[in-house]
DNA sequence: TTTGAATTTTGAACAATGTTCAATAATTTT
DNA sequence: AAAATTATTGAACATTGTTCAAAATTCAAA
């Protein structure tokens, strides 16, 4: 039966021609300035269709939140070419950075957005397994570290791991926030440049 | 004319009364599912007595996040006794985890919540200045432990100041956004502290 | 080709929200 | 006591997410 499958390709497609709607509309006018009225007349279609392939607005929500973790993921991936474990962490910092910083409202979704209970529950399910298996890459490579001498007397290889997502995103969230506008930097472009360097030297001295 | 200091006073009460309302709502329910019904109506006021005394529910959330800043600082300022600057950062940088932990919705509110243009026009107004003066705060700190010896070979004490400051920020983000849920850590109630200790032994180390 | 069933799409309708504002009530001044 | 000023109200509006019966379309069988 060559119908059904055309039509499960058909339903596919409008699925996905959904979500890059949205996601057009995210980037650029914000996540809580698109409305679901918005998405629809995006693609021409009505309101009712977007609700027939996606169950809420958290479900775009959620669907945008796995893709952006496959795209970081990828971005990650590329680096397991660098084969000194030091070059590489410093890599995947700088990528980090770097994907949060061209796509905060990717970025935000995909780490500061209020989850809402089905979302969180979503989370801790399978579908959180990009998430998770993004955290493990990082600690694997802070574990080669230790292994190469790197990290001398910390021996808590996920605490470390944790401290330093923490600190960028601590930095890329501050700046993507606006945060960082209002304490007045001398230098506020370079501010996460600057401060990571700083990272660096910390994770180098030790 | 005491009739119009006693109606001033008043009306600063009930100022005072639309805030805490709103307050306690936000703890209680958080931010997004407290309306403004919800506000006047936990005061026995109507809907409209709320909007004579703050222009915008984006106001009555300016006005907590200078009451959160205020909250944060006196904290900060108590650790002025503290005399060695190293001992006192390391305080800091504890008391800003308390904070948070213990006060959520008032953390999200003053570092993560989604700035409206008005509310960020604010910010680079006169009324950030409490948030300045935290960071300044820091910054000194980190400024006076150079002085003795501390940081050496980082120049920057600006970058080296915002990323600590993004260290925990970033830490206590992810803890209250339920970031780290999703990542199944071995220990995941102590993660934070674990994290900061990383931190701290890294200060301490260069 | 025609028909009738299955599927897809629609947009009017609903409840909840932020917000406004003329009307009402309370208070103060004359 | 009357007038004027001030404070409070809640009905009304626009916009949101969401639902669902109806309309339009597609498809397999006769």
């Amino acid at each position: 039966m060559g119908t059904a499958e055309r039509k499960a390709k058909e339903k596919e497609e409008l699925k996905h021609l959904i979500l890059e709607g949205a996601k057009k509309l995210f980037v650029e006018k914000g996540i809580e300035h698109t409305t679901i009225r918005n998405i629809a007349n995006e693609i021409n279609y009505s309101v009712g269709t977007v609700y027939v392939y996606y169950k809420d607005k958290n479900d775009i929500l959620h669907a945008l939140h796995m893709q952006g973790f496959s795209m970081l993921g990828s971005r990650f991936k590329v680096l397991f070419s660098v084969e000194n474990p030091m070059e590489r962490l410093k890599a995947m910092g700088k990528e980090y950075i770097r994907f949060a910083l061209e796509n905060p409202e990717m970025y935000d979704l995909m780490f500061n957005l209020r989850a809402p209970i089905e979302f969180l529950d979503a989370m801790k399910a399978e579908e959180w397994n990009e998430g998770r298996a993004t955290f493990f890459i990082l600690k694997n490579t802070v574990i080669a570290c230790m292994e190469q001498g790197h990290f001398k007397g910390l021996n808590d290889a996920e605490a470390v791991s944790f401290m330093i997502w923490s600190t960028v995103h601590g930095m890329c969230s501050l700046e993507i926030r606006d945060r960082c506008k209002g304490v007045a930097f001398e230098n506020p472009e370079t501010i996460v440049e600057r401060g990571y360097a700083i990272l660096l030297k910390m994770i180098d001295h030790i």
